[in-house]
DNA sequence: GATAACTTTCAAAATATTTTGAAAATACAA
DNA sequence: TTGTATTTTCAAAATATTTTGAAAGTTATC
């Protein structure tokens, strides 16, 4: 397969990935662009690689540098802006984790909290089923939330080949 | 609180979360009602309770027995389907693991061994990004493949107690 | 096998999300 | 300052997804 062939691949498969996470398509596009770009691109290259509007790419490359996953590069003597991504991709999951963690995990777990102090007689098996249901979401989200923050902390090494070892 | 607003809010913030995972309003409320209903349910009550049509529901049910979460019970003596909710929360986690690798994982990684073998010179800088790129993401989700069967396998008291302590 | 209870299907409608593109804003250079 | 290159914004259009509801299908009961 051709390098071109198998960019255009990459890079459709990416943003078709992303869509069942909750990314949207030309997103994770631009973000695997980036990926396989040895040099940083203008938002006009992207435009022209991904054939999709100016507002779309200047729209979705905000949104990567708000997730910490693109950065803008200022080339020395060029107007134009650069961007270029992260290309550890160690680097680049524990963001989306730590990203995820705070929009998504914590805010979740503070729901928990109230409602688990929902009024009733525990005895009433609509109480005991709620109840029971939301302590043992909390306990297992706050676990996760734990144990994602130290992997957040770690390193790749460490990460490859002590996890296989434990869970072995 | 009382149990008729902290359960409309945990079925409507369940709802709002999976959408951020890639998963439909409607098959996430269905789950977190079915998830605090001590007893099995009905179309006929599940499309009352969230106000949704019949068809809905029954496609969104579907889903979720094909995701392995929820089953069909019959009574005896009642001519109605119910069907029921998995309640332990680890075994979710480990049924909702098991279906995204299957599903979006492993075919990925069968997609970058191909792409790993692109044709093309090495000291060519795009071809040296995209090899590293794919290769890089390649052996993550890999390893990550491995470990997501190991903790499959694992039971929970396991995983809560001694993930914790490999990560301090 | 006819009727009634219930479930499934799926085309059309409603809704939500994404994308466009042109105008406004900003940054730079002369 | 003024002109030009570049970036940003955002209402409207395009597209994608979800939902509806009525008709068709199925299953149990008499």
């Amino acid at each position: 397969m051709k390098l071109t062939e198998a960019r255009q691949q990459f890079i459709s498969s990416w943003g078709a990935f992303g869509t069942h996470w909750g990314i949207n398509r030309t997103m994770a596009q631009i973000h695997a662009l980036l990926l396989v770009s040895p040099d940083p691109l203008t938002q006009d290259d992207m435009m022209e690689e991904l054939n999709v509007s100016r507002g779309n790419v200047n729209m979705n490359i905000r949104e990567l540098i708000n997730w910490g996953l693109v950065e803008r590069v200022l080339l020395p003597g060029e107007r134009k802006e650069y961007f270029s991504a992260e290309k550890d991709i160690w680097k680049v999951v524990k963001q989306i984790v730590k990203e995820r963690k705070k929009r998504e995990l914590e805010p979740m777990l503070g729901l928990l909290d109230k409602l688990e102090e929902v009024e009733g007689d525990k005895r009433d098996k609509n109480v005991k089923a709620f109840v029971d249901t939301v302590s043992g979401i909390k306990k297992l989200g706050k676990h996760a939330d734990r144990t994602l923050d130290l992997m957040i902390k770690a390193e790749e090494n460490w990460f490859v080949s002590n996890m296989v070892k434990l869970f072995k």
